[in-house]
DNA sequence: TCTGGGGTCCTAGGACCC
DNA sequence: TCTGGGGTCCTAGGACCC
């Protein structure tokens, strides 16, 4: 059997970890809090109960939110990231999960050589107990005949309280399951797939799974196979280790709109140097680096602008201040004047291990050079780790009071963590 | 009159996920 | 006033090869 864990509300149970005081109240996780503006990311039950939804825009719900003393938390990714290493070490460590794959921050699944459902129900419970004592986040499980039937046994734990966080779905329980099954809540099932399944009449996940392998191949293609099979209790699909990304974004949505050249290459040189020490932590190089730029396209009175321009380098590179440069230089080609831009971006690409690389034939009798980049990265990663982060920077980074080190906004003070 | 048949690689954009 | 931040994979079409 296939089984799942995914973590119950996760952004704002680990608010909670540090703030257990407000634990049975409602709470709600959002971006660009101190500017008023921004979207509930995340939210626990309580405020699910009043009426708020993910996604809300925060000035739309603000009456909901005064009304019932919702507490509004800014978000924090670092801390989610590191609680998400901390219970991931933990399960791995007790070696209890076969086959462990981490799939996203807060999820994970493993596979029980066993399918007796009074067994893995108790080895699921030790499972759940040891993350909450461990890490004080509580988790959801499922289990089934593959990733997608584990996952839609999740779901049933999460949603109906009979269960109490722990549903197993047996090889006859499958049917009576997808007949519940709304398909729009099917895993692999997007908005774009459910207006058409929706048209075609397609309204349970058991309505899809009885249908023709060719009619499925015909009309959402491989992956919409795949899901099928999955549904049917054929396990399908694999799933990329998450221990080496591919890629690494680093963007903000600014509070406030600048037009100015110089204001933006600040913010992106922070956004490009926060990327590469993460890149480096996970001992990789990248062989591009792609910077978007945009306007708010919420603003229709505003002329609209957005791009993107991919540098591939002419070797992978860990190096802040190569990437920094790339970015200037991509800056210069994608920045027009007159423009209100609203959100910016740096994503690093074709990432690749560090121990093998491909040298570049130009620099090839740099290596000296090359040698003392690498010590200059790894004295900045160790100033930063011992005295904080950004305590030393570039100098085209801005002055230490221009660090948005939460989510975005220019010219705001840093945050002092003790 | 009549203009092939087979590949590979890259990229942009779509669709999906959390 | 105010509307997120991070990822993955697939596919179609173009550019190129013989």
């Amino acid at each position: 059997m296939y089984i799942h864990l995914d973590c119950n509300n996760f952004f704002v149970s680990c608010e909670l970890v540090s703030r257990p005081e407000l634990k049975g109240t409602p709470v709600v996780v959002a971006n660009n809090n101190d500017n008023n503006g921004g979207i509930i990311l995340a939210l626990n039950q309580e405020a699910k109960a009043v009426g708020l939804k993910r996604g809300n825009p925060i000035f739309q719900v603000t009456k909901i939110i005064e009304q019932n003393k919702v507490t509004v938390i800014d978000v924090h990714h670092q801390l989610y990231r590191d609680i998400s290493h901390h219970i991931m070490d933990e399960v791995r460590e007790t070696e209890m999960v076969l086959d462990f794959v981490q799939y996203s921050v807060d999820e994970f699944f493993g596979m029980m050589p066993d399918d007796d459902p009074v067994r893995l129900r108790e080895y699921l419970q030790r499972l759940k107990d040891l993350i909450l004592r461990k890490t004080d986040i509580p988790v959801s499980c499922g289990a089934g005949l593959s990733y997608t039937l584990a996952k839609t046994a999740t779901w049933f734990a999460k949603h109906y309280p009979a269960y109490q966080g722990i549903c197993i779905m047996s090889g006859e329980q499958r049917e009576k399951a997808l007949s519940m099954l709304d398909i729009k809540d099917v895993w692999g099932i997007g908005r774009r797939s459910f207006k058409r399944l929706a048209e075609l009449g397609i309204q349970t996940a058991l309505d899809f799974a009885n249908r023709k392998e060719a009619w499925v191949k015909r009309l959402f293609g491989v992956n919409g196979v795949r899901t099928w099979k999955e549904l049917n209790g054929v396990p399908a699909i694999t799933i990329a280790s998450h221990d080496r990304q591919k890629s690494i974004m680093y963007s903000r949505t600014f509070a406030h709109m600048t037009s100015s050249k110089e204001v933006l290459m600040r913010e992106l040189s922070n956004y490009a140097s926060s990327a590469a020490r993460r890149m480096r932590e996970q001992q990789s190089l990248c062989q591009t680096v792609t910077l978007f730029l945009a306007t708010n396209r919420h603003r229709q009175d505003l002329a609209q602008y957005s791009a993107d321009e991919t540098l591939r380098l002419s070797a992978a590179t860990d190096d802040s201040t190569l990437i920094i440069k790339a970015v200037e230089k991509l800056l210069e080609s994608l920045f027009r004047e007159n423009y209100q831009y609203k959100q910016a971006g740096v994503i690093l690409g074709q990432l690749q291990s560090n121990k093998s690389v491909q040298l570049d034939l130009f620099a090839i009798n740099d290596l000296d050079e090359k040698e003392r980049h690498k010590r200059l990265m790894q004295a900045i990663d160790g100033i930063n780790k011992r005295f904080g982060k950004n305590h030393i920077h570039f100098a085209i980074q801005g002055s230490e009071a221009d660090f948005s080190d939460q989510p975005a906004g220019f010219m705001r003070p840093k945050k002092v963590e003790s």
